[in-house]
DNA sequence: AGGTACTGTGGGAGCGCTCCCACAAGTGAT
DNA sequence: ATCACTTGTGGGAGCGCTCCCACAGTACCT
């Protein structure tokens, strides 16, 4: 009910309809002009942008969505406490990477929490409600039911870390085999002969491929795997701990550990301290994620890098093809549907 | 798990229509109970509940925004770049409360960066648009066109910290004149003599007001104000050591100081250690904003604390009683739109 | 000459709601 | 019995767009 627009007559905001009559046009051709249709006259486009000014017209973007069926927003959905996600310089990262990406278009952004049940419903509702275009998908969990809410709803949703090789929904990843088999390589090629590897939660498709990255990595370079070098993590320091533990124990033979995160590599290092050896001198050591406590470690710690802004723009671009692949019934380019970058070493003072 | 919601299949979505021939009522009978209004038998109201359920209707929300003519959403506008977002607690708490208590309505919260130039056209252009019905403005700075923009629009917005006594907007803000009377106090209650003070920056309404209580919290004991002891600062680490360090050439016989912010305290802090001072022995220092900074320093920093993310819910309370009010003309309550939540001063070892 | 294919344009028919007026039925006072 | 309310209900009339069909005009074939 408010009066407004910058010079509107009578305070009303102006409709099309208004700047069509205005322009001496009909409706169909304000419309074709807004929307950068191309079959449109120049003399004509120029007079609608002449009334579409004097008016000061503005679209009414519920009337847009209404008649085209569509919002024009897209949600960033973070399954996380908000606390985390202003801790973790990763949303930050991929947040601006999606922005960026973003700001080229005319779509909004929503960024929903989803870390308590009770988000979640409301987020399930707002799903529901089709409030949004489509979905960004960051940090979920391998049992998470949202990416199967999000296909019923058919909705486009694109995910950050695949769930598996058979990911349905799209993806976008950063290479952990290579990145693995980055690490393992940077290892060997500074002269080290045994390298172990503490792993992530096995379940974890991502900390997976890390292993296959380094198996790889040392069977390029002729060298057989020797299983007792893996030992399974969880992601946390303490798992760090008890695997570096095991890994003495087992194999005190050791010169090198290429831990699956660089918060087990903390772990890690705690422990080959209280054994006595030194890093890098006698074990070398190489986390992944080149976090801040990779750069605050004493000694620093090499680490494999992931694109993470990167990635944000790559997850704008698949859904914004999704988007609109899934007006039109295309067929959808199932290969290019699964993104991977690469990734990079970081080399610091711990190899 | 029944039938109810999530109709899979892309298929179509029941429009109200359906609900009510389901329920066998007319269409302003199902619109009633869904929005709440008490006008409906219970019987009926039941009857439209079930036929709901059944078919899974969700409203389609841009057809209620283009019918009711409003958006059911509201912005929270950072003009900031997106870094100081991630960096400063301030906004983080802010969200917080904001988030908190808006999850108790339909609401929807925007977060919208206005940093760059570029991000402030495009929301200028939101914002004429009119795609939210409420704006909450957090950290703006002086001469900032943002707030009159608003009024031109006649978009209700809430401000945090107004930019004078006379602010038009609605507004929420701490009692900085209560906090800085508070530091005053504690430092005399503490056995100080003579306090000095390093203000903010002056052209910053709330920086003045800690000035008037600083100088209200000596008379108050019966001191006279001593302008000498007064120092300007801007809210800088630097401009804390250059105000502390004329200080002390001015006023050696000092033995506390107030600044205006965590940051100058962080500044005079390192002035004083230069100069052979201690703290608290020789002096006591209180900083403002309690921020992470007031328990990281050496001593911890006694420090007045602002209740952010109460502000934030009195923001959202205030912006949603605008919302609601500028629906049908009625005349504002001008007492009750400024807020002002009380500050605490929290005690650590430097004073 | 007619046929075929474009390009550019106007405007009808909705999209799915809310608002509001009309009206039936019930209640109580006259 | 009438009148004056109140309560509950149905449905018409939009809200401001997009989509799409119709059609005039032009161009280039047979």
């Amino acid at each position: 009910m408010a009066s407004h627009g910058t010079r509107g007559r009578g305070g009303r905001r102006p409709t099309l309809e208004e700047v069509a009559a205005r322009a001496g046009v009909g409706r169909g051709t304000v419309s074709r002009v807004i929307n950068g249709s191309p079959r449109v006259s120049e003399a004509t486009r120029a007079a609608v942008e002449a009334a579409v000014e004097e008016l000061g017209y503005v679209p009414n973007n519920a009337a847009r969505a209404l008649a085209a069926n569509r919002t024009d927003a897209i949600a960033l959905v973070v399954p996380e406490p908000e606390t985390r996600f202003f801790a973790e310089p990763y949303f930050s990262d991929m947040l601006r990477g999606v922005g960026a990406e973003l700001s080229e278009t005319e779509m909004q952004l929503l960024l929903i929490f989803a870390g308590s049940d009770r988000e979640r419903r409301r987020l399930a509702e707002y799903l529901a409600a089709h409030r949004v275009d489509g979905v960004l998908l960051v940090s979920v969990h391998a049992d998470d039911p949202l990416p199967d809410l999000l296909g019923q709803l058919e909705i486009p949703a694109v995910i950050s870390g695949p769930r598996s090789s058979a990911e349905t929904l799209t993806s976008v990843d950063s290479d952990n085999f290579g990145g693995g088999r980055q690490a393992v390589e940077h290892l060997l090629a500074r002269g080290r002969r045994t390298v172990a590897h503490i792993t992530g939660r096995l379940d974890v498709y991502g900390a997976q491929r890390r292993v296959d990255g380094y198996r790889e990595g040392l069977r390029a370079a002729g060298h057989v795997v020797d299983e007792r070098l893996i030992e399974p993590g969880d992601f946390t320091e303490e798992g760090g701990r008890r695997a570096m533990t095991r890994l003495l124990e087992r194999c005190p033979e050791l010169d090198a550990v290429f831990a699956g995160s660089d918060v087990m590599a903390s772990g890690a290092r705690q422990v080959l301290r209280e054994a006595g050896r030194r890093i890098p001198d006698d074990v070398a050591l190489v986390g992944y994620d080149d976090s801040a406590i990779a750069r605050h470690m004493d000694p620093p710690l090499t680490s494999v890098r992931q694109p993470i802004e990167e990635m944000g723009r790559a997850m704008i671009e698949l859904l914004l093809n999704d988007i609109a692949d899934s007006r039109p019934a295309v067929s959808r380019d199932l290969e290019r549907r699964h993104a991977v970058l690469p990734t990079q070493l970081v080399h610091r003072t711990s190899s």
